[in-house]
DNA sequence: TTAATAGTGTCTCTCAGACAATATGCG
DNA sequence: CGCATATTGTCTGAGAGACACTATTAA
């Protein structure tokens, strides 16, 4: 890397211990680091993403992606310990804002915001995270109904609101949906949408939801038994859901 | 987002304006921001990377990416300036670098790492930033060749050095040649890496280098066809080079 | 002339899209 | 029973991989 001269990174002792020393008494201005998460489910054939309502400045009453600081508090005691990681911070904020137990979905990292006044408050870079919630874990996340802090949108709903998100929120659940889009064609994030057990049917409703498109059911069954005869999907003894009649019942493999 | 209570993110007065004034008093710990960049090109049927030579500490005399400080100074004097976008930063990195023109490469925002302990000065999150350098304009770079501070190494040289690159930036440069292996199947990428116009060897030649393996001749030109056909390639005046014979020369639309 | 590369043609296999047909079981 | 969905099958066309073949030209 090479140090920026102006604020005063490259003072170079002989040992870097000594530089070590030097270096802490420094002072330059620094950005603050938040993490945001959009995180993603699909009910009822709709993919749907989770805001919060903001009850604080800046943009106060604005609904927003969920997200907060990374924590950076660096350890007197252990110079090795400079806080938590960032995927640390995102699965924090992903356990704090849905109360579903760490690691029950998937999350990966998105992209990262930092464009100058994104926020009134001071430079701010947000890493931005995508998590996705298995259909049947989502309705444990909507315990406050009452209280109108947090709940799922459609991306429809999210238009008809007729006002931006808060911060560039509009922008990062863009980015977020192209990626989930582009993804879901070669990569198995499908599998972190749908029920741990499904059906053809159920897993075909999640791909129309995330992508927009119908899908031709004959076609995608012959694709659905590829992946079968490919070993990403068995067969599960509970071989019964109810629709209009009985259809297998799946599970992804690996 | 969610303040973090410890670090005093969530004094709200009533206004905005107020709570700007309040919020701006307040200290709370921050970490440092870094650019570093992965300069790809292809020479001589070779993938390369850009690495410079540390000549500070930390990992002084150590070979590490290109890179650094974001500079987030905000202007007294209009606080809607808050210092430079991370592109901004990364394309001033870039040209400080490599001494070319802006905008003459290809420049994506790769991922961002920010791992506790990846840097012992202190807390930093780094943008990793991939760029790519038509054949054309590499040899331009190393105008510095008894310096031995800034060269291009083959994936194969970087092994051979015995020693790891500087912070974490070998799982940077892992990250970077997965993403540029896996995009080039499905985005242009590789017109970016190929002079502005280039024969079908020339191409082909780049295929292999990023992928690590041979193509088919016969059938590259073919599906070379298919872009001509689909516009994506057109052909030019220019109509040759030479290898062992000519050949018809080509370039890329849009 | 020769050798290496450019460029064409062919065969096979896989997979996607369109669409026909049968099976099943809930109402 | 009737109908929506599950499940199977068929036809066609696009594209990839393997490989044979001809054309061109620098050395």
């Amino acid at each position: 890397m090479t140090p920026n001269t102006k604020i005063g990174h490259e003072y170079q002792p002989a040992t870097e211990a000594e530089f070590l020393v030097a270096y802490k008494k420094q002072k330059f201005p620094k950005p603050s680091v938040t993490v945001d998460l959009t995180i993603f489910t699909v009910v009822d054939g709709l993919l749907q993403v989770l805001l919060i309502l903001r009850d604080g400045h800046p943009f106060k009453d604005c609904w927003a992606l969920p997200g907060g600081y990374l924590n950076v508090e660096e350890d007197e005691t252990d110079p090795s310990n400079q806080g938590e990681d960032l995927e640390e911070a995102a699965h924090r904020e992903l356990e704090e804002e849905t109360s579903l137990p760490q690691h029950s979905c998937h999350l990966e990292q998105l992209c990262t915001f930092g464009k100058s006044g994104r926020d009134p408050r001071g430079r701010v870079i947000t890493v931005a995270y995508m998590a996705l919630v298995r259909s049947s874990l989502a309705p444990l996340i909507k315990p406050k109904d009452d209280a109108k802090d947090a709940r799922w949108f459609t991306l429809d709903e999210i238009k008809a609101l007729g006002v931006p998100l808060a911060f560039d929120h509009d922008t990062i659940l863009d980015t977020a949906i192209k990626r989930l889009r582009g993804k879901i064609d070669y990569s198995p994030v499908a599998f972190d949408l749908v029920p741990e057990t499904f059906t053809v049917g159920e897993l075909r409703l999640v791909y129309e939801a995330v992508k927009g498109e119908t899908y031709d059911p004959n076609n995608f069954h012959r694709r659905f038994k590829r992946m079968q005869t490919d070993g990403i999907i068995v067969p599960t003894k509970g071989k019964r859901a109810t629709l209009t009649r009985t259809a297998a019942v799946y599970r992804f493999k690996r």
